[in-house]
DNA sequence: AACTGCCTCAACCGCCTATTT
DNA sequence: GAAATAGGCGGTTGAGGCAGT
């Protein structure tokens, strides 16, 4: 047996809604409530219209407390810190920004956010490699929807003092890129729809591409697709490391000596809304001293002109195997 | 001024979940 | 417990406005 449609669509009104019928919506709402039953209210409002059209304007647009207008600044870094937790739960994101309705935001996102996301990113660049970069986690046990592979990009910053060659996996061709000289590498991790991470199992870079970080000082072991970096001397790393690529397919990650890293044991991401993102513990620093709001697997993708630094001080795994 | 293409956002659609019968 | 119903939600659409030519 199919649904039963909410209302006779041959005899309701549709398309936008005239002053006029708003003043009764509005009216009769102020005056009775939705009585629990937006089905039977606008027979009982003289209204020709669906009990959800009455709901959904009532709800956008009527409301009194709704604000229209712009978007502050303040309110772009919520919705897109909660977008990257939470994904598209719009009702979620809206109840979290008074006076927004979900349809606002999911609008907002949709004509905005998303392509300042997609500026701030350029472009995403998978490392040249026949095969795919990246897969997600096999056994994860993560929660997080994980329906498109995730790969791992390199993007380099705007200080130039040279270029790298880098496949990008979108459009299928080489491209040449300036490189960077600011903050250093930016395995920019780049996912159409979402990205599982956990604390455990990371990414990996396929067979055939070794990553060496000798000039970390660090231990790289890649007979497994496997990063480990284990030395103190890592700390050399620097926000003035500059990132290299050969056609080798040899991720070399040079240092021009400088600063200690902080947050061991984590990569912090750039999200370019002025908050760094720690994809490696899942979470969302506000400030680059630490001040961490937890998340759980987290969806973003397409994120560029990322400051990642890696975790050199542990014996451990910064990038374990799939 | 006319045309075209792009952008915005209100509104609709259909699915899922919760509640009621 | 099953079916019916209503509410809620996210995805999508399309009319209207605007900017560029």
């Amino acid at each position: 047996m199919g649904r039963a449609p909410c209302c006779d669509k041959a005899n309701v009104k549709r398309g936008p809604w005239s002053p006029e019928e708003d003043a009764t919506l509005k009216r009769y709402l102020e005056t009775h409530g939705t009585g629990g039953n937006w089905i039977a209210l606008p027979k009982k409002a003289g209204l020709k219209r669906c009990g959800k059209s009455c709901r959904l304007r009532w709800l956008n647009y009527l409301r009194p407390d709704i604000k229209h207008g712009g978007f502050t600044e303040e309110e772009d870094k919520i919705i897109f810190s909660l977008y990257s937790q939470m994904g598209s739960r719009w009702s979620l994101i809206a109840s979290q920004l008074p006076g927004r309705t979900d349809n606002d935001v999911k609008n907002y996102w949709n004509t905005k956010l998303k392509k300042k996301l997609s500026l701030e990113g350029k472009t995403s660049l998978a490392i040249k490699n026949n095969t795919e970069i990246i897969t997600p986690a096999k056994n994860s046990t993560n929660s997080a929807p994980c329906s498109t592979p995730s790969l791992p990009c390199i993007l380099p910053k705007t200080e130039t003092n040279g270029s790298l060659t880098f496949w990008d996996s979108i459009t299928q061709s080489s491209v040449t890129l300036p490189i960077l000289s600011d903050v250093g590498y930016e395995p920019i991790l780049n996912t159409a729809q979402s990205l599982c991470l956990d604390p455990v199992d990371q990414f990996s870079f396929p067979a055939g591409i070794n990553m060496d970080v000798s000039e970390l000082g660090a231990n790289l072991i890649n007979n497994q697709n496997k990063i480990v970096l284990s030395s103190q001397e890592g700390s050399s790393i620097s926000d003035s490391s500059s990132i290299a690529i050969d056609h080798n397919k040899c991720l070399s990650l040079p240092s021009n000596g400088g600063t200690d890293l902080e947050h061991a044991g984590t990569m912090l991401i750039d999200s370019g809304f002025g908050f760094p993102y720690d994809p490696v513990n899942a979470l969302l620093f506000e400030d680059k001293a630490g001040e961490v709001a937890s998340t759980c697997c987290p969806n973003f993708g397409g994120f560029g002109y990322a400051d990642i630094k890696h975790q050199l001080g542990q014996n451990q795994s910064v990038i374990n195997q799939y």
